[in-house]
DNA sequence: TGGGGTTAT
DNA sequence: ATAACCC
């Protein structure tokens, strides 16, 4: 707006990648004071999905089994964490208040979020020129204990990122009790790379010219961010372990084993190269609930899971607001072999005078729903053969804002407020 | 390996 | 609808 296109994406960018610390256990900390001090683990299923500082010296690792976790540590606290709301409540808290800094938020899972600083960076970068120098340094660690040249712009933009990145952290603490490590680098990549380097409660900003030894100190390709699972098994396939791999192999030979779209972007990663914008995330795409369990082989018993499933999904929904129009029924077929990965799912519209009864109370959304979902199940299941689930969820989406005769600015304030009562039809 | 999320094809 | 990615 109002610059040259040339001028923009010359620019450099300021961005934060917040990462909370052990986000579900400190949730739960803060939940019930009396676990502050001890080994704590949250549980789903068989499974300790996170555990505080107090169960990592003692051995507990994230996503280890409660029977391993409970020999390394038999003095273990375990509390359940099947149900995300405290979490996601929890979580939306910090993201909201990140948005009270600046407008480019996003947000990745419940505990992590991009911020991109840059304009924020610029307006102190004018009041340090106008008022004169500032004494402040750097907040937190640098990289490779690299040193600072206050002469080069691009570093003293980084260092009023670092103080920022230092301001979101205490806000986060001081209005909401929780901690977290910060990274301040150029681009996505790095400040979430950046991020972890000191860990508990800790920041770290990225100097650009330490980003190569900070791509460099990735010994595994799995590590970039963008390169999962998938890409790496077929890099390792053409010999390719690690960044500098990554960074030398021919461009021609990654195009045509991955494709040019995938072969380029993850090459750019490799040299910690992104320019992937920070995309705000505002209100959730979906809303989604799912259980998984040991066996469920009847018709009978797949349409109580949904029921069971259905009125937490239709509260979420009707507290956001808005109305899904589509829903989605995904499920996970038994198998000896690879446990994951066998998902399928069968989606269709929400039919229209469905849509309309979402915001009410008291009308009976459910028992509709529960035919449409039974009818996708039965697409996918020939429910006259054997079968065996281990997994069913059900995901509401394409969510619109309410039709609203008032433009935009009042009805948007005002879903936010408790309905006036007795003014039903 | 849980219970969520996103975007691209 | 699936496949990939993220936590």
């Amino acid at each position: 707006h109002g610059k040259p296109v040339s001028a923009r994406s010359a620019a450099r960018r300021v961005v934060v990648h917040v990462d909370l610390d052990c986000f579900y256990a400190q949730v739960e900390m803060i939940r019930n004071p009396e676990l502050r001090d001890k080994p704590l683990g949250v549980q789903q299923k068989y499974i300790v999905v996170t555990c505080n500082y107090e169960a990592r010296k003692r051995g507990v690792k994230k996503l280890m089994s409660v029977k391993d976790a409970k020999e390394k540590c038999p003095q273990l606290i375990l509390v359940n964490g099947e149900d995300l709301t405290p979490y996601r409540e929890t979580s939306y808290k910090v993201t909201e208040l990140l948005g009270e800094f600046c407008p480019l938020v996003e947000r990745l899972g419940f505990d992590e979020n991009f911020v991109d600083i840059t304009e924020i960076v610029e307006k102190r970068l004018k009041q340090l020129q106008e008022g004169g120098c500032s004494r402040a340094g750097v907040s937190g660690h640098v990289y490779n204990h690299q040193a600072i040249n206050l002469h080069d712009t691009t570093h003293v933009r980084l260092v009023i990122g670092s103080q920022i990145a230092e301001e979101f952290r205490e806000a986060i603490y001081e209005r909401l009790g929780l901690t977290g490590c910060a990274g301040v680098a150029s681009n996505k990549l790095l400040s979430k790379l950046v991020s972890g380097t000191f860990k508990p409660n800790q920041q770290t900003v990225l100097l650009p010219e330490s980003c190569q030894d900070l791509m460099r100190s990735l010994d595994h390709i799995q590590k970039v961010p963008g390169i999962g699972y998938k890409t790496t098994k077929r890099l390792e396939a053409l010999g390719v372990r690690n960044a500098c791999d990554l960074q030398a192999f021919p461009s021609a030979v990654l195009e045509k084993e991955l494709g040019v779209s995938v072969a380029q972007r993850i090459q750019k990663l490799s040299y910690g190269e992104d320019d992937s914008p920070v995309i705000p995330s505002g209100p959730p795409q979906s809303f989604s609930d799912e259980d998984s369990f040991k066996k469920c082989s009847s018709e009978v018993e797949v349409k109580e899971k949904i029921e069971e499933l259905l009125p937490n999904l239709l509260d979420r929904i009707h507290r956001d607001g808005r109305q899904p129009h589509t829903v989605r029924l995904t499920i996970r077929q038994f198998s000896s072999t690879d446990r994951w990965f066998n998902r399928e799912s069968r989606q269709c519209p929400i039919p229209p005078h469905l849509i309309q009864k979402f915001g009410k109370e008291s009308s009976n959304v459910v028992s509709p729903l529960v035919d449409i979902l039974m009818k996708l199940f039965r697409k996918m299941i020939d429910v006259h053969l054997p079968f065996h689930l281990t997994l069913l969820s059900i995901c509401f989406s394409n969510l619109k804002d309410l039709p609203s005769s008032k433009k935009g600015s009042i009805g948007f304030y005002l879903k936010q407020m408790s309905p006036p009562s007795g003014s039903g039809k």
